[in-house]
Parts: structure tokens; sequence; C-alpha cells
DNA sequence: ATGAAAGCGCTAACAA
DNA sequence: TTGTTAGCGCTTTCAT
């Protein structure tokens, strides 16, 4: 192992200036800098992490937190921070709370006490306050992206906003017989944005002065399965079916697709889909659907979180700060039949 | 912070002592195993990992490292090894190639010199040798999930037998116009994996009599889209129509049985399609498939990584380790038409 | 079985 | 601008 001795050795100065010459911080003369730039360039010398955390108290590494790792959105935040953690020369500790209760317990109680993270990125988390007052007490920065943390910054979507404008779109094309697919009761119980999407959609319904019917409301787990079993039962009835499904997630819209198809239903002549998202299959699937961007939005966390270790001048960022999202208007929606 | 003398004070023992109680390394009285236990839990004391690596030498972390992470095989397989290194005690850094060049080369360069972890797990990777050298020079344990990396102990399906598999399936229900859809030329240039598969499948072909016909060949690039794409071509042209198609992998596969409804094909009356992976999706689409366990590959592979961690007494591991795979037979497949 | 003490490789005062 | 040096919090010899 070659270490910071030997790199002053060949550089002809002490320790201490190969470490303020490759970390930046300190004064360096130009031709110092130049030595030990060379010399460690050929001794191919990179700062031991742990020698360094233990001696400044940084890590250079950040833990990105996630509830699961199998689904799209998650897969897709978690590739955007951590391309821009690489570039900023931080690594990835990944924590994932798919497992038990005793995994997860042990994340909060035993990982994150390790010293190993100078900050937190959370991703699409709903915490217990339990959790939440043990990531506060770390003392280390900590960035929420979706799902709204309390007392944490977080850039979430503001879900009521997307489902307005989603049924709205719905409406200006004539519907009103428009159903709603969003997250079934116990899926609700710890996570929040369903239930904010379906007020969207109901309260766009209401200024159009339509009266949502519980009757045009189903629940599905957020897959394409489910909305394919959940989309045959709103569908299969052909009393007063409707014109329009809104999905509140993109998979469980192409679940839509697929059972209208399945039941000789044409999509968007007899039925139209709107779906919120912008998933990788949406393209191909013609949905219509309200984009957002994980990938960016992981890497916008980053840069949140970093500028927040960066000692001194803090750049002021809002509790919430409010994601971009655009409506990708597809061949599933169309004008309701005569 | 409270630190491994704030234990040692309150327990009435020495720091010594608290480092052998905890770490279960080297001789401590029942008595004082106990009494570091109590004032441990009861000051919430959890070792500083800097502190211990930069002594011991020993990180208690793994590196997870992926091409990329957006797709259901890599995610799932990274799942997996991370809740196995999790109930381990490792925590897990992740290291994602999907980068451009220079980010690759800066994770081996750089990351990877950091001395962040004990050992590897390198998913599905392709190595130049370049790159082979330098992870060995880590001189750190490396275990391969799928992908053979030369020199290195790797987790591999047998890819001829599986696509032999396969093919033997369709031929045993009568199938002679069999189609193979692997990877397009680009994509195979640094991915054996399509090229063994399409072995497996012309050798099955030949040994019951039937020339492969290249007509009979399509590369698409492993998603749903690019199958659909190719099975349209494949099955467009009403002659000498192919009753069967094999794919190299279930996101194909599903493209495939989507182009053919799109076709007006009935799967699987007029055609008959087997994919590979045992994808999320493949049960919803009924697809006949050759299944792999990527969640279980990951947890094998931290078995074999923590045996070589282990001081002392390795179990022997072959350099080759076969994986576990299954012909799940549901509704894509049937006899051919007459 | 236990404790004293010497590092592990680096950073950051402090002095020059 | 540079070097000297005292730690950072832990592990591990070496005595006892």
């Amino acid at each position: 192992m070659v270490s910071i001795e030997d790199v002053a050795r060949r550089a002809g100065v002490s320790t201490a200036t190969v470490s303020r010459a490759l970390s930046g911080n300190g004064p360096v003369s130009a031709k110092a800098r130049e030595k030990v730039a060379d010399a460690a360039n050929a001794l191919g010398y990179v700062v031991s992490s742990s020698a360094s955390s233990l001696a400044s108290g940084r890590t250079k590494n950040v833990g990105l937190m996630v509830p699961y790792l199998a689904r799209w959105f998650f897969t897709a935040a978690v590739e955007g921070a951590q391309q821009a953690l690489m570039r900023h020369g931080y690594d990835v500790t990944l924590y994932n709370l798919s497992g038990g209760t005793a995994e997860r317990d042990s994340v909060f109680e035993v990982s994150l006490q390790r010293q190993r993270i100078d900050g937190i990125i959370a991703i699409a988390l709903e915490l217990s306050p339990q959790e939440s007052a043990t990531l506060h007490a770390l003392g280390k920065p900590v960035v929420g992206v979706g799902g709204p943390l309390e007392g944490i910054r977080t850039l979430t979507l503001d879900d009521i906003a997307i489902s307005r404008l989603a049924t709205e779109h719905l409406l200006s094309l004539g519907h009103t017989r428009i159903a709603h697919m969003g997250g079934s009761e116990t899926y609700d119980l710890d996570f929040h944005i369903p239930t904010n999407r379906r007020v969207g959609y109901e309260m766009a319904l209401r200024e159009a002065g339509i009266e949502p019917k519980p009757e045009y409301f189903s629940g599905a787990d957020f897959t394409i399965e489910g909305g394919y079993h959940a989309a045959k039962q709103l569908l299969g009835d052909p009393r007063d079916r409707p014109t329009a499904i809104f999905a509140a997630a993109d998979e469980m819209a192409i679940g839509c697709i697929l059972a209208a198809r399945d039941l000789g239903l044409v999509v968007p002549r007899d039925i139209s889909i709107v779906g919120i998202d912008g998933h990788e299959l949406s393209a191909f699937f013609g949905l219509t659907t309200i984009a957002q961007y994980p990938g960016a939005q992981g890497e916008h966390a980053v840069d949140i979180l970093l500028n927040e270790l960066r000692p001194g001048k803090h750049a002021e960022v809002p509790e919430n700060i409010p994601l971009d999202y655009d409506l990708i208007v597809r061949s599933s929606t169309a004008r309701p039949p005569e």
C-alpha cells in the first residue's frame, strides 16, 4: 500500500503539504502542488478513506436510503443520485429498507450509527416519528426525494396539482365518466401519495360540476398486474362504463390498457387512459402520462445535500422544493365515444 | 459521540476489553462480556467504522459492482446481495458503471483504491483485461455473478444448456420452424451471453436434424420494445412464418407476445414463445420461460465472499459455480398449428 | 483474562 | 507557504 509518506518523500515535501495539495484545503505553492501531483500519479496514490475520515470527520460518502429497489422509480432515482455523487468524488452506501422489521430497525440503530456517511438522501420514504428522530439525532444533513418527510428538506411532486392536470386533460377532451385507479387501502396506510392524487382528481371533477362516484374508484397495488385486474372490474360491467381512467401510476395504467384490449375495447376510441410517471414503458404503450424525472430528482437532491456539506455559505433552500413534471400526450387519450 | 472509552469507563474495564468483548475476538470473561454489553447498550454505542477500519484493516463493507441498475436482473441481484450482507453486519457500497468511460475509469482508478471495502461482488460484468488486472491488484476477494470473468470465481448460468432446454421444449411440442431472437451485433460486442444462447439453440436444432436458417434469427436489444419490433419483422411475412420463437430474454419475449397480438396471431395457437429469466412480468403474460433467480444468486455470492473473508479454513469453492434454473411452462407454448 | 500502549494513515493546529 | 506534531477512535501486540 502506498501511503501519504511515500508521496511526501518522493515529492520532497512534508505529508502536511501533500494532504493540502491533494485535498485543496490550505495554501500550497504552485510548484509544490505540481510536485505532489506528479508523485501521487507516479505512485498511484489514493487517500485511504478510513484514515482520512478518522482524522477529518468527513467520509466523502453519502447514504442512499430506499424503501426497496426493484421498482423503476427507485432505481432511476438511485442511479441519478449515484452518478452525481461520483462526479463529486463521493461514494455511495446503499441502505435498503425492504427487509423485515428487524432489518429495518438495524439500519437505523446500527448501520447509520457507524459514522460511515456525511449525509443521507432518503428516496420516497415514509418514516415513523421514531425513525425521523433517529435520523435527526445523527446531526447530519438529510434530503428527501418524494414522500413528504416532517422537518426534512424534501423534493416533492405536487400530487394534487398533477392529478388535477391529468383529470382536466380528460375533462377537456369531453369526458365526464372518468374513473380513478389509486392505491388500495392497505397500500395507502403508510404511503400518502395515493390519497393526494385522489384528492386532486376529485377536486377537478367537482370544479367541472361532476360529483365523483364511488363506483368509479378502484384500488390496486401500483403494478401492471394489479392495474389489469382492477381495470377488468371497472370496465367489464357494460352498464354505465367509464369512458376514461386516470391511473395514479403508469404501471397500473399499462395494466388498464392491456385489460381494455382483452375486453375488446379499443384505446382510445372506446376508452381513454392517463397515467403518472413517465415510466420507461409508457412510450412503448403510447400512454398519455404526467412525466416526472426520478434521475434528475436524484441529481437535484445531491446538489442540495452537497451544498449543505460545503462549509460556510449555504444557499437558502426552502423546506419543500417542488419538482418538475410534464403532461405528455400520446395515443391513449382522445375524445369520448359519441 | 459516544466512544469506546465511555463504554470502558462505564463498564469498569479497559478499552481493550471492550473491543474484544464487542468484536468477539480474543478472550473475555463472561462477566466482563456482560458488563460491556450492558454499558454499550445503555450508551447506544456503535463502533466507528473509520477508526475500526484504520486500526484493523477490515472495513465491514463490500462493494457491489453493476454495469447499470435500471434492469430487473441487476436490481434483483443487488437487492439479494445487500440483504444477505446486512444480515452479516456488512454495509454495501454501490459501484455503478453505467456512466461514461471517464466515470467508469474513475471507479477502477479512484473509488476502488480508497480502501473502503473488504471485497467485491461483480454482477454481470464484462471487464477489459486492464480492469481485471486492476481488480486483482487490489488483493481483495472478488466474486462474480453471471458474465464469465477470467480468473475470478464466478456464479454462472450454463447458457448453452438452458438454450438447448428452451429449444428442446419447442421441438418436443412438434415445432420445426423455430426462430431465435438474440442480441444484435453491437450489443454482443461486449457481452457474450447472447452468443452462447444462440449456440445452444443451434445445437438443439441440429441434433433434431434441422439446419438453423439465418432468416429465423433476429437481433434485438433485450427490451420489450426491441423485441416487439423484431418480432413484427419475424412474424409479419406470411411466407414460411415460424411457428415458435425462442427469445434470449423474457423482456424480448414479452415484446414478441405483444407483437403477435397486434398481428392478429393468437399465442400459443398460432405462435409459441419461450423466454429466459423468470422476469417479474413473465407470469402476468403467461410466458413459458427458463427461470433464473438473481436474488438468490446475489445471496449465494455473498456466502462465497464472506467465506473467503473469514480468516483460516476456506471451504474449497471451484472457479465456476453453476446456477440453478427451471423450465416454467405457462400458456405461451403449445403444439404448432396443423 | 486483562490492561498499557503503540500504532493504523491521515488532517489540522500551530509555529516558523 | 511550509513543516512539526498531536490527535482522530479503535485494534492488537505484549506484559502481567
